[in-house]
DNA sequence: ATTAAATAGGACTAAAATCATCCTGAATGT
DNA sequence: ACATTCAGGATGATTTTAGTCCTATTTAAT
């Protein structure tokens, strides 16, 4: 249906919260799944599959929980969402050359190919850190709405 | 799956191969079928639908068959595909302000966005006039591999 | 008027994907 | 020993996908 599946969006919620945190915290299921809303038996495995993905690492037993395998600066939006969904194709026949074998006379090819390219680049250029960024200046917008004076103190 | 279903894509080959003919041209459903390599009883709905959806006109019985409702130069890529799939989201919290409560304050939306406009402009700047004479280009192209010499005298 | 040629439209289906839930097992800190 | 967590498998309801097939209706030609 050319749109993402809410196993990426929730795998980019998790990541994210993770990302949020300080280094080193250990992030718990239920805690993310409350937070990010995302119904708790199903984030449980979305999170098995970051770990067998390489994204996110796990300790079990008590004081257990998840934790990112690599910086928020070192992943990507792309990677977020390729971890859960698999490489992202915008039609089926750009899977590789040869899997359409309308591909060589075919003249929309390249136009798929282009856009792809372009959607890519946007998920490439965005990291999980910039993303908490983000979220900090929207949290710091909409707190200003609310009281428009007196800036925050910490940032 | 973040991917466009066979529906959209054998829309694109069935307008495609009307935009190729001479103006006035009524064509077949067995004939597009077989011409562009789509089951001819599934293409049968296809074509039903791209009437309804305005981009196709049909004439029944006898001498009847599909023609163009515009011409091939005022038909975009994403026109043909919508017309099938209809709006494209890259994400379900697209479809319109407030579809899910969390677009005031997550960060990725506004990426997804970015990614959602620069996917539709490449779709909105390909006619399906464009999309012929590419196809000219890529089948004088290959002709030229199997004969480097003699250019094609008809263009 | 008959008939052949076409599209229109509805009914039906198999297979896969989507979006989960639940339970048992294994590991781990106290 | 025990409570806490994640790991992994089984299960399932619903929807989507990707078709097929049959009948009805319209139209042109004879
Ligand atoms: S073969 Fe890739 S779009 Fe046609
Ligand atoms: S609300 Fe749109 S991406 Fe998060």
């Amino acid at each position: 249906m050319l749109q993402i599946t809410r196993d990426g969006e929730y795998a980019v919620r998790a990541i994210l919260h993770m990302s949020a945190q300080p280094v080193g915290t250990l992030c718990l299921i239920s805690e993310i799944a409350e937070a990010q809303e995302v119904p708790r038996s199903y984030l449980s495995k979305i999170m098995q599959h970051l770990v067998k993905a390489g994204l996110v690492k796990s300790r079990r037993g008590a004081r257990g929980g998840f934790f990112l395998a690599r910086r928020p600066q070192e992943i990507t939006l792309r990677q977020a969402i390729e971890a859960i969904e698999g490489p992202i194709f915008l039609n089926i026949c750009l899977i590789k050359k040869g899997e359409c074998h309308r591909d060589e006379f075919c003249p929309v090819h390249q136009v798929w190919q282009e856009a792809q390219r372009k959607l890519m680049e946007v998920l490439d250029n965005k990291t999980m850190a910039q993303l908490v960024q983000d979220a900090e200046k929207l949290k710091g917008f909409s707190a200003k709405k609310r009281t428009p004076k007196k800036p925050p103190s910490t940032l």
